[in-house]
DNA sequence: CGTGACTCCATTGACGCCCAAATAAACCCA
DNA sequence: TGGGTTTATTTGGGCGTCAATGGAGTCACG
């Protein structure tokens, strides 16, 4: 699989360390990309992360800007400053700088929720309150489009 | 990884020098530019810097505009004759001029600024600002394109 | 001879790297 | 199906290395 999927809670270590999760790293192995790519989410308190299909995505939005334009400046310093490439250690861990984890509001546990081909990191709390409001909007929107849109996912209640 | 990614404040010690940070001196390594090239933004109080890829985004510019033409002369003008190359010590170390150090309102401390291909340094206090005020921009501008991408994709529901 | 700049060396603190224990999951066989 | 075993993953800790910083020595130039 090349897909980010289901979601895990870990803690972090004395030495603030956590470990991706071992179905996560096997996406990022076949990525490719050594590191994690990670920068704090433009519209809410969680993190991006990622490998080389988050980094292409990241460019793609980008270039939809004129080059020199103001705005695509602004994107570029915006993205590429506030984004960091942690360093994986042995045993599939990394450290969260502090801006990340303060941004996210994690203190000593994260939860991990695939995106496909992104993944996000998020304090587990907040990260359950997410998933409740999200779901119930999709349970809306799904009611809306009226007929059967597919996929109300089977694996929601793991921890 | 060949871009300049995340972002590092780091202090002038006693003679004015500053250490560049190690990742951004490993792409630097990389792109085989001897010394670190370095000129005042156009429109901001910072500096941009960087090696060969940058040089090559310079006359890239330049080549816009038609040969001998006025604008073209001016451009080049002003973009050369403030550009300087400094030298990097053994330890990675470089040390920006006066007039680099008073465009940017450089004084005990300067915030390196990643942005793909290149470099800015930024007097930290103002760096904080423009990123926060840039990062409002950006998040209005995604929030338009967001808009925009759900109407033609399948995974525009996820931002 | 004085001034400044560059090179070289030393300190300190953080970080990456490696090895080991504990926990949890998957598996196999009876 | 249940028990026991094996494997994989997460967690903990110690040690070595590297990066950031400060200072001293050396050379070139005015």
């Amino acid at each position: 699989m090349d897909r980010f999927v289901s979601h895990y809670t870990l803690r972090l270590d004395a030495k603030g360390r956590v470990s991706i999760p071992a179905p996560f790293r096997a996406v990022l192995a076949r990525d490719g990309f050594d590191g994690l790519y990670c920068y704090p989410a433009l519209d809410r308190p969680a993190l991006d992360a990622g490998g080389n299909a988050l980094l292409k995505e990241i460019e793609t939005l980008i270039e939809r800007f004129a080059p020199y334009s103001e705005e695509r400046e602004q994107f570029s310093a915006t993205l590429y400053s506030t984004s960091e490439i942690l360093k994986v250690d042995g045993e599939g861990r990394v450290v969260l700088s502090e801006p990340l984890k303060s941004h996210a509001g994690i203190a000593d546990a994260v939860a991990f929720a695939g995106h496909g081909h992104k993944f996000q990191i998020w304090e587990p709390g907040r990260f359950r309150a997410e998933l409740a409001e999200a779901t119930e909007k999709v349970r809306a929107l799904k009611k809306q489009l009226g007929t059967r849109v597919a996929a109300d996912g089977p694996h929601g209640a793991r921890e």
